[in-house]
DNA sequence: TTCGGTCAAGTGGTACGACCAATTCCGCCG
DNA sequence: CGGCGGAATTGGTCGTACCACTTGACCGAA
């Protein structure tokens, strides 16, 4: 499928380790794969950066189940290559948070539906903004996981770190925005609620409502080609 | 922000060029940062996975309009070592999608809307069930560049892809699902139809409308933790 | 024994130089 | 003027050596 023997070989070889194991050595599996070091290290790059493998240095390369931090490293790239506009990325953002929402309460994980109720309980006791937007990023982190969901984690969990940093950044130069905590706990106790009572609709409701206050920050839009 | 002065380099210089332009050969890129050719070629490898960068052997190194090709390429692996379930892929396409549906039919460009009707007019007189693959494809490509949200079309693209591949994969193995033209155009044609009345909340009901029959496609759930 | 440091082996990260393969460009020949 | 062939350019791979960091074993002191 990727038509490359090397990613293949690789892809099979992590597929039969499993989560957390450990890769051989690159110069043992170099030769292995009948393959120079250099051109295996460019393929685990690869999977490197995409979170399926992590490495390193003096320890070895393993297995990880995916994290998005490999996707959120590029995502920082192309947002300063210019070729991504935050409304575009907030535009995805919105459009999986909400499918996240609803599948958090279609399942009704009562233990992860909890860690969303801790977070916005942190929110109401938080003292300074940085607190406020610590709760907020746990608030929608403990939403994608009561999904269950490994792909839809994986993508809004990269989306909203990007952002998060990029409306930090543009909060710290422009002194706006003095993040009001009533305002930020009734954005999103109403999505809490919905979780509870296990309403699919009202979730994704709820989750449309808040990010059209959310998306207010952006006062002075930055087009999508500048 | 990249905590890596060769790829904040690199990045900086991407945007200074801006697209289609071409970045100098590595051997002298990589001695005016300061660094050798491997560290530099480890970057530009990052960057082209992402597809903010296209090399071409011989030729040169290009900056590019962000393209899906390489996201792709990494799902298909993601989807092969199974840390990803087609299921939660499918997720969040339905997610993206609709997103989608919604941004076209609020913009309303009637160019990339006739684009999606030509689609539709293909596969009311396709002959073969490639034909109406093809199509079907042609006309989601075409939704999508029409919303002229990038990330979103970045996304939902490489999405798209990956999914029609593994679904044809299965189909081929399951030899189920004749692929009737007729249901297959009466699944899009209320949403081509709310695209042209500029209706956005039909035309997000039309996409969830469409997917919940796509959906039907899994017979055999793959586990989303085998 | 137990705690602590020290050292050596193992492993990923980088550098350098050489060569291969594809592309491009330019000058020669018809 | 047009086509063609070779040289220069450029990305792709290879092999080797060395650096930076981690790990674990070993040894000595408390």
């Amino acid at each position: 499928m990727a038509a490359d023997p090397v990613s293949d070989a690789l892809t099979g070889l992590i597929r039969d380790l499993g989560e957390d194991a450990r890769l051989p050595p690159e110069r043992e599996l170099a030769e292995r794969l009948g393959v120079s070091r250099t051109a295996l290290r460019d393929r685990l790059r690869l999977l490197e950066a995409f979170g399926v493998l992590s490495r390193r240095q003096g320890s070895g390369t393993y297995v990880r189940r995916l994290d998005p931090q490999g996707l959120e490293f590029a995502l920082d790239l192309a947002l300063s290559a210019s070729h991504l506009s935050i409304e575009s990325l907030h535009s995805v953002r919105v459009a999986l948070e909400r499918q996240a929402a609803r599948e958090a309460a279609r399942k009704g994980d009562p233990v992860a539906i909890a860690h969303v109720g801790k977070a916005l309980a942190d929110m109401e006791a938080a003292a300074t903004a940085e607190d406020i937007d610590r709760a907020d990023f746990a608030f929608h982190q403990a939403l994608l996981h009561a999904t269950g969901n490994a792909a839809l984690t994986f993508f809004a969990d990269a989306m909203t770190g990007v952002l998060f940093r990029a409306v930090r950044q543009r909060r710290d130069r422009l002194k706006t925005h003095p993040h009001d905590k009533e305002v930020s706990v009734a954005a999103h106790r109403p999505l809490y609620e919905a979780l509870l009572a296990g309403d699919e609709d009202a979730a994704g409701q709820a989750s449309d409502d808040h990010f059209r206050a959310w998306h207010d920050l952006f006062t002075h839009p930055r087009m999508e080609r500048p």
